[in-house]
DNA sequence: CGATCCTTTGACTCAAGTCAAACCTAGTGG
DNA sequence: CCACTAGGTTTGACTTGAGTCAAAGGATCG
């Protein structure tokens, strides 16, 4: 929010990932991608480790992911916190968060990330008045639904092993679905006290797992340091 | 909305639940209500234990829960399951299932259970023609949403006995919200492995911890014997 | 009067948490 | 350049909440 002063352009954002992960349910005509790109307003980069909206505060704008890694997530009161989901390129976010007067959950950028804004109004006139987007973006919220329900079953019914491989499968077909990532390696910005708060372990344990993994040469850690992000 | 009860027509099903909830949201016209009981078909009998839909199916239609309780849940290949969400009257499901090719979650009822099944294309008419109604179903998809985030920090960072205290609450004031509770005891028909299933916990535990709860007073279990169900 | 589910109990195990210290960067600023 | 920090990662020793197994009691229902 402060950090916007280096937007990029005075035109609108790159909304380039979300028009191809819609276009994966329903070719979009020309029309489709003429109204996406006036939905949205011009784009704001914001600095990793940066909030970009906190639980309890009012909802202001919903958004569309241009670049980089964010997380929504909730701390509990013992100063715990459970990551709820982690939004890629091309992700919408707040569709709905209008219709509550609070968000429940806050969003910080985990990289560095640019983000374009979505007004209400233009909300509103993409859903009533383009059956073809419309029905995209619901189901967006279906496949993010389905995300929630594996992320579930993974806590509810796997042991700590099973829940990194979990993750690191959803990432992996996530960014290979939006272009990221051509082969099984990923670039996966967190730390283990981020994986442990995702996943509902200790960042202890999930140290050990992680080990234990690479030793078994299931993954490999490479630091390639190429600093591009996401 | 006593608009409602003159719409019990020998067809259409009962929707009050429904609209009970949708209202909560904001008021509906007289001509919302006229729409809702036009789209939804005629309502069907299950018995308990019976499935409603199950996973891998190709989805037939969405349904509003009109009577009973039913829930959404997967089963894992070593034929332990986890239980997603419950269904309670006024909830609808699926609507967005068409969308995909299939289902990803398999429904049974829980208590014998009566659903009103909406037509595909009554759900596009629905969602493109009534502002009104498109956003009250919208906020009710956010609020499912919220509860899965619940649901999620208490399988991530909670001990059993603060998940078995969750669920109560939750249930409390689901049934609270639409009628079925005055005080805060409520029916809630499920099984010591279906609570275990919900939470990610074993049978054994949770009846450990059901007999702390009401060696301290915090619940008291009364088999109200009356057969009345949800 | 079995048969079939649920619930309860007890003894034992184990995956994951806790605590605490050491180690490793990468970044900062003198 | 180098000390100084501050995150992040490892390691080891110990604890514990929840799982497992197995058997015994209720219910409920043809």
């Amino acid at each position: 929010l402060e950090v916007s002063a280096l937007a990029r352009t005075n035109g609108r954002a790159d909304v380039e990932p979300l028009i191809a992960k819609l276009s994966s349910f329903a070719a979009l005509s020309h029309n489709d991608v003429r109204t996406l790109n006036e939905s949205v307003g011009s784009e704001r980069r914001i600095a990793a480790h940066q909030s970009i909206c906190i639980e309890g505060d009012a909802p202001r704008a919903a958004f569309v992911m241009a670049r980089g890694l964010a997380c929504r997530y909730r701390s509990l009161a013992d100063g715990r916190r459970q990551i709820l989901s982690y939004l890629l390129p091309g992700d919408l976010f707040n569709i709905n968060g209008f219709l509550l007067k609070a968000m429940c959950y806050s969003v910080v950028a985990v990289t560095s990330v640019t983000i374009a804004p979505i007004e209400r109004t233009a909300i509103s006139r993409l859903l009533a008045g383009h059956p073809r987007l419309s029905a995209a973006i619901r189901w967006c919220a279906q496949q993010e639904e389905a995300i929630l329900h594996e992320r579930l079953i993974a806590l509810g019914r796997q042991n700590a092993r099973a829940r990194v491989a979990f993750l690191f499968c959803e990432m992996v077909e996530r960014q290979r679905a939006i272009g990221l990532s051509e082969d099984h390696s990923i670039r996966l910005p967190l730390t283990q006290l981020d994986l442990a708060d995702t996943l509902g372990l200790t960042a202890v344990h999930v140290n050990r797992v992680l080990q234990e993994m690479r030793r078994e040469n299931l993954i490999r850690l490479g630091g390639a340091p190429d600093a591009a992000q996401l």
